[in-house]
DNA sequence: GCCAGCGAT
DNA sequence: GGATCGCTGGC
């Protein structure tokens, strides 16, 4: 029943139009043909600690924090083991279970991190290291974009065809262990080579026509975990294109995933959907090492068994407002309440959001985003710390740390560059300060340090600084060294991708650092001149550098020089063998954009509220008014009403 | 630009 | 619960 042919038409055809073909080449948000997959490490500190320490996979293996798990291994599960016991119950559930303690930062041993057997007695002078974790995840986030690569290459046995990078790009890091892809241009040529016939209508006049039903009768779904179809569907109907992607990409994200096992032995496991939203819940419903796929015909029975407050974005106090407000937390049930009704109770963009997010509708965007846009040292007290003194030591670590992870990040290479430093504190409240980050420096341990300590002496003039319970040091605002245009910045990270691809035969030295405990004396081979040449001296050995291996920027000696062109419209340089895909690129996103601007109308921006150039301000400033006298101070800011 | 707060893993 | 990250909103 779910061909709607029109009767009059012999021939049966696809629901799908060409321009909903077009849109998938372009990364439309808006088209039903969208394939977005959310790809999730399974217990990934967990297997970073196995694959570390060499244990089999069979062996029941816990990370550590101080007396707490915070990741448990798939074969520990069976025994009851969670994150919410501590070590002693563990133990006693799992006698043979491993037990390891994430890598610490030790007061007065510089800023290395260590695994060391007495950490989680020595809570008061440690400090948590996550380092090894994120050299980890950058490895497999490279491994990854090969593997796009390598797809797009292998399909695409034209080799005047553009290069891949573009395809690949599409990589959003949701964190440390996840990300999101949009597959779409992917999948698009992979379409177009194995149905040569969908070419002859991409062109101009019948963009509404509709495609041609696909030739297949019954895709081989392989491994995959399929979604149950919705109750009037059948799995006896043939296959049409939004099916057809859906195996493409399922094949993506498996070369993908085979990859990350093969070359690196982490099992993760994947959900494919037509957006983010359905993408991330499939993700979870086959783990370790399973994907699965939620087809457009089954979205509304995947959805109808979920808590909304599982939904991204509605896990907080939206989700706990909308549940006191209609009384349920099934989505099942939230289907029958109106948009009317949901308007009554939130204000009209939220309603929108929810009405259209729990129908399966969701047009956020991949954003091809893998650089890191903040870092954040910080460290808990228990029992709190009551003086100036106690406080510096720890400013010590946070500024080694932070220095040790803005060396990886190419601090001294100049590729990328905080402008602003922040010091929080808590006591009874929170409190912070921040300060820009002089432009004149070079940035070093004592630098950080130096502010830092400025920073602290100003809360601490402010009043109420002591017992303190809490201290983090965080820099932000990154800016590029080499264009120093940050009104582009979403497309110069799309620039380094670029640049980092076309490097992949020369992966980052220091991500192949986890199986040792870092070098705990190299010094750093400075490349001299460059680094002046940007912002002044280069800084004196990083002692204490966590990983110790230098990085060459990409720029370096050795590389044949390219000659570079600079794109007139977003003033980027790129070398010239970029310069037809940047422009295609530039194509692209104008094309996508006008097809936001059409379906805009009808999708509302996610929650709460505002998008940052939305060109029609949304100034709405009712809110005001009534009741609800007794919200906290800062809390609660929410449109509801 | 500064700071607080939310949501997520 | 602890340590991170990203983002928005109010001034």
């Amino acid at each position: 029943m779910s061909e709607p042919t029109d009767p009059s038409d012999s021939v049966k055809v696809s629901r799908f139009t060409y321009r909903q073909l077009q849109g998938l080449r372009h990364g439309s948000t808006a088209t039903p043909l969208r394939v977005v997959a959310h790809i999730d490490l399974d217990a990934f500190y967990a297997q970073c600690e196995m694959v570390r320490l060499g244990t089999p996979r069979e062996t029941p293996l816990a990370v550590r924090q101080w007396d707490s798990l915070i990741a448990i291994n798939y074969a520990a599960r069976p025994f009851g083991i969670s994150r919410l016991i501590n070590v002693t119950e563990a133990r006693k559930l799992c006698p043979d279970l491993v037990l390891q303690h994430v890598a610490t930062f030790r007061e007065g041993e510089g800023g290395r991190w260590a695994y060391r057997d007495d950490s989680f007695r020595n809570i008061s002078t440690d400090k948590v290291s996550l380092d090894p974790y994120r050299a980890q995840s950058r490895k497999i986030l490279q491994t990854m974009k090969e593997a796009l690569a390598a797809w797009a290459v292998d399909e695409n046995e034209n080799e005047n065809e553009h290069p891949k990078q573009e395809l690949a790009a599409g990589l959003e890091k949701a964190s440390i262990d996840e990300v999101f892809i949009d597959l779409s241009p992917l999948i698009y040529k992979t379409l177009l080579q194995r149905y040569p016939e969908l070419q002859s209508g991409t062109q101009d006049e019948n963009r509404d026509a509709d495609l041609p039903i696909p030739p297949t009768t019954a895709l081989q779904w392989d491994t995959d975990c399929l979604v149950d179809l919705d109750k009037h569907e059948t799995e006896e109907d043939d296959p049409d294109w939004d099916d057809v992607v859906m195996l493409i990409g399922s094949e993506i994200v498996r070369s993908v995933r085979n990859a990350v096992w093969d070359k690196l032995s982490y099992t993760c496991s994947a959900g494919l959907g037509r957006n983010k939203m359905i993408a991330k819940l499939g993700s979870s419903c086959n783990k370790p090492n399973l994907q699965t796929v939620v087809r457009n015909r089954a979205v509304q029975n995947f959805l109808g068994g979920y808590k909304f407050t599982q939904i991204r974005m509605l896990g907080g106090k939206l989700g706990d407002q909308i549940t006191s407000s209609f009384g349920t937390e099934k989505v099942s049930e939230l289907l029958n309440v109106s948009l009317e009704q949901l308007r009554t109770k939130l204000d009209d963009h939220t309603a929108s959001w929810l009405y259209g997010i729990i129908r399966g509708d969701d047009r956020s965007e991949v954003n091809p985003r893998t650089q890191i846009k903040s870092m954040l040292s910080a460290k808990s007290f228990r029992p709190s710390i009551n003086s100036l003194d106690q406080a510096d030591k720890w400013l010590h670590i946070f500024a080694a740390d932070i220095y040790g992870r803005l060396v990886e990040d190419g601090v001294l290479e100049n590729r990328r560059r905080p402008r602003v430093i922040t010091l929080h504190h808590r006591t009874a409240q929170f409190r912070s300060r921040q300060i820009p980050i002089p432009k004149s420096n070079t940035i070093d341990e004592e630098l950080l340090y130096d502010l830092a300590k400025t920073l602290l002496r100003q809360i601490v003039a402010d009043g109420q600084a002591w017992p303190c319970s809490n201290l983090s040091l965080s820099v932000s605002s990154f800016e590029d060294g080499v264009s120093n245009n940050k009104a582009i910045e979403g497309f110069l990270v799309r620039g380094d991708q670029a640049k980092a691809l076309s490097h992949v035969a020369r992966p980052r030295a220091t991500e192949n650092a986890i199986n040792e405990q870092p070098p705990a004396d190299k010094k750093r081979r400075l490349d001299g001149g460059r680094i002046k040449q940007f912002f002044g001296n280069p800084s004196e050995d990083a002692v204490g550098e966590p990983q110790g291996v230098p990085q060459q920027p990409f720029t370096d000696s050795e590389d044949v020089t390219i000659p570079k062109y600079t794109c007139p419209r977003c003033l980027t340089l790129v070398s010239e063998y970029e310069k037809e895909e940047h422009d295609d690129w530039h194509f692209a996103k104008d094309l996508a954009q006008q097809d936001r601007e059409e379906s805009r109308a009808s999708q509302p921006l996610p929650p709460p509220k505002s998008n940052p150039r939305g060109a029609a301000a949304r100034g709405r400033g009712s809110r005001g008014g009534s009741t609800r006298g007794k919200t906290e101070k800062g809390q609660m800011r929410l449109a509801f009403q």
